[in-house]
DNA sequence: ACCTGAACACCGTTCAAGT
DNA sequence: ACCTGAACACCGTTCAAGT
């Protein structure tokens, strides 16, 4: 009884536009609504008036809103790109694939709540993966760790950029008057019974928040890359090499 | 012009409750709800009718669905728990920590999508940071190390779990008859062009699904652990350690 | 102090009807 | 083939009014 999978990336596309609209200048369009308003503020009858159409014109080139969104987010791949396999050395490549992705994450804000929506299908998406496998398996890697090493670098990226954007969202419009200076007095407050977090606070009202996230983010790639040299050099397919996890639950 | 940053935590809480509803019931019923229907059929109307109460009711007890929203996600918090650091090793701790978080994000996977929308500012997350905090400090990390190593781990298992919760919540209710075969034949006719994506499918055709992203979760896992406890033994201050990382853009 | 109902300004989507 | 408008069943939130 549940509504079965689906998806705009398995549905055959329509025909070359003879005339009118076009999913292009529609997802051009919604991209450009999304960067000035957000997520929350788009809504079919926006994105219509817009394109100077009827409200409910768009139903033509897509079936609904989450498949626009699905030809919108996999636009948003689009952008992020990654050196070629073979010149680039894999530590370089996945940096640069890190750094890539947190860009345009932050300079999409949306694209993450729409990352934590959507399943990604579409042929930027597989492009990019394809690439990166392409550039884990020159590394050294084979099997299925292969796939396991992007979706590595991949998720920590995505992890890392969510808090990020989430204090970007509220902030809305205009950082320029966002009360920064409030929050972290009242964050002061809260952090009360805590001594830890207490004191990280009074280290980082020193630094720049930006350089901050920045520094973090570098940390914690570098941990990723390292964790996956570390794994390529014990060549030997038994590895004993790291103590084992403790059994989930 | 912007509107303030705002947030349920620096608002002080109403009086004990003297007769009628409670912020804790009305949190109870919208996770039963977010449980049940997910986090697109929550709304304001149809959680106050489950409490048998009218559908503005509930605009005494929170100033809006945000901040509902943001009480609920920090009561799932809650449920992640930590050993306590001066009695367990780092690495452990971290693991169990890392599995715990991702076993309450697939028990609702609406929170991944809530953590995408709402900073976390909540008693329940101030307090597992704390004692992550104290767990990594323990562990030998100091100054702002020890919040990175922190953000780390977290970002990595939230990264990991999103993708593995948006296609929980595409299957909807019923997992039982997901066409999983349907999907699968698809996804292999997208995968055409590119080689290294058809070999992976042809790969975890044969393994469970559900192994797999356990498989590649541990993975994952061990590669930050690990990259961590090199950071950790390299104690020198000056550690050239890592070749650095290309320029960001 | 707590709850209600009506009302406002929105939504996504369907569908018969137009060209 | 493409677009429209009206209509349906929803939203979050405000606010005067009740107890």
């Amino acid at each position: 009884m549940t509504k079965p999978f689906s998806s705009v990336w398995l549905r055959p596309p329509r025909q070359p536009k003879t005339s009118g609209l076009s999913r292009e200048q529609i997802v051009a369009a919604a991209i450009e609504l999304l960067d000035t308003e957000g997520l929350g503020a788009l809504s079919m009858r926006k994105l219509g008036a817009k394109l100077g159409a009827g409200a409910t014109s768009l139903y033509w080139y897509v079936t609904n809103k989450d498949e626009l969104l699905e030809l919108v987010l996999d636009e948003m791949w689009g952008e992020v790109d990654l050196p070629d396999p073979p010149t680039t050395p894999w530590r370089e490549a996945a940096g640069v694939l890190a750094y890539n992705l947190r860009t345009t994450m932050r300079a999409h804000p949306w694209m993450v709540e729409l990352t934590g929506r959507m399943v990604s299908l579409g042929p930027n998406v597989l492009r990019l993966n394809e690439r990166m496998r392409r550039t884990f398996h020159a590394a050294g890697f084979s099997g299925m760790d292969v796939y396991f090493a992007s979706g590595t670098v991949i998720s920590y990226v995505l992890g890392q950029v969510v808090p990020e954007t989430t204090f970007q969202r509220r902030s809305d419009r205009q950082p320029a008057d966002f009360d920064t200076e409030g929050v972290m007095r009242a964050l002061r407050d809260l952090a009360g019974g805590y001594p830890e977090l207490a004191s990280d606070l009074e280290q980082y009202a020193d630094t720049d928040q930006e350089a901050n996230r920045a520094m973090a983010f570098d940390f914690g790639l570098v941990c990723v890359l390292d964790g996956l040299a570390a794994r390529l050099s014990s060549t030997d397919p038994a590895r004993p090499r790291t103590p084992p996890l403790p059994d989930p639950r």
